[in-house]
DNA sequence: TTTCTATTTAGAATAGTTCTAATTCTCACT
DNA sequence: AGTGAGAATTAGAACTATTCTAAATAGAAA
């Protein structure tokens, strides 16, 4: 999907919300969406600036927000520290690797999203799951003991 | 277990991690054993001052550090917000209740994290697995609109 | 074109946590 | 028992991430 049709897929959503599209909506969803490493709002920030130089902090806060009402996106808090923003919808999980401070997707095939709920008492009605590993993921290493990546 | 039994458990672990037993992590502990409802660092300062008029947020926050690393308790990060903490040992996922704002734990069966962990592509060494949900726990309510409950 | 309201903006304010430096406590050793 | 070294506690300052406020701007509707 390229750029236009990303923007109309955005102002469309918006629109449903009864919100407008703006120039700084659509570029912080576009930073999002074209590097997918669960930015948070200050690397946003940063990556939104060299397109709208005269964009505020409070307005990505605010872009972000409203695209996480919108469903567009999701908040990801792993840990203590600054939120994290993610335009995956699939429904996936976040393996945080301690190495190196990177946090991947997993994608959830819905057979195992199924069993985590089964889990749940009668009369808990789950409206979203998360699901947060926390490890290393580093290549495995062979024989030689040289890295297989 | 009594007071002094898990004293006793907890100096044991102190021990271990060459650190000493003192009378504030001794009380932070309790309180945190005596009611699980998944504290804020606030909300434990508030119950440990009773017995221990003196005590700082700052040693509060020292305590519950040093629990946590000795792994007598986990933090909890549910979403924005100040961090949680748990003394529930077993393997457990966490049901975040939006209604209440209660937060209960859910036993995990280890069949059930077996079949999470399959999901991880092969090089994932996971130390640790986080399960949240959010929803409403209310009681099922039946045909005369009474809860059940 | 005027008006109405949504949105953006800069900066102040806030919340939660961590840091700093001084004090107090504990324990090992005499 | 007395002393010294290091561990732990403490109050308050500092810090980070986020939210709030109030004014400026921009867009749609009338
Ligand atoms: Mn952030
Ligand atoms: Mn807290
Ligand atoms: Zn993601
Ligand atoms: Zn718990």
């Amino acid at each position: 999907m390229d750029t236009a049709s990303r923007t109309e897929a955005l102002s469309q959503r918006l629109a449903d919300s009864g919100l407008r599209s703006t120039p700084q909506r659509e570029v912080v969803y576009d930073v999002l969406l074209k590097k997918r490493d669960h930015p948070t709002a200050d690397e946003v920030f940063a990556r939104v600036k060299p397109e709208l130089p005269t964009i505020s902090l409070a307005t990505v806060y605010n872009c972000l927000e409203t695209l996480v009402a919108c469903d567009l996106v999701r908040a990801v808090n792993i840990e203590r520290g600054p939120t994290r923003y993610c335009p995956n919808l699939r429904p996936h999980a976040h393996f945080h690797d301690v190495k190196t401070g990177r946090t991947h997707d997993i994608d959830l095939p819905p057979e195992v999203l199924e069993k985590v709920q089964a889990v749940l008492p009668k009369g808990y009605k789950p409206s979203s799951i998360e699901i947060t590993f926390r490890g290393s993921a580093g290549a495995p290493v062979d024989a030689t003991g040289k890295s297989t990546s």
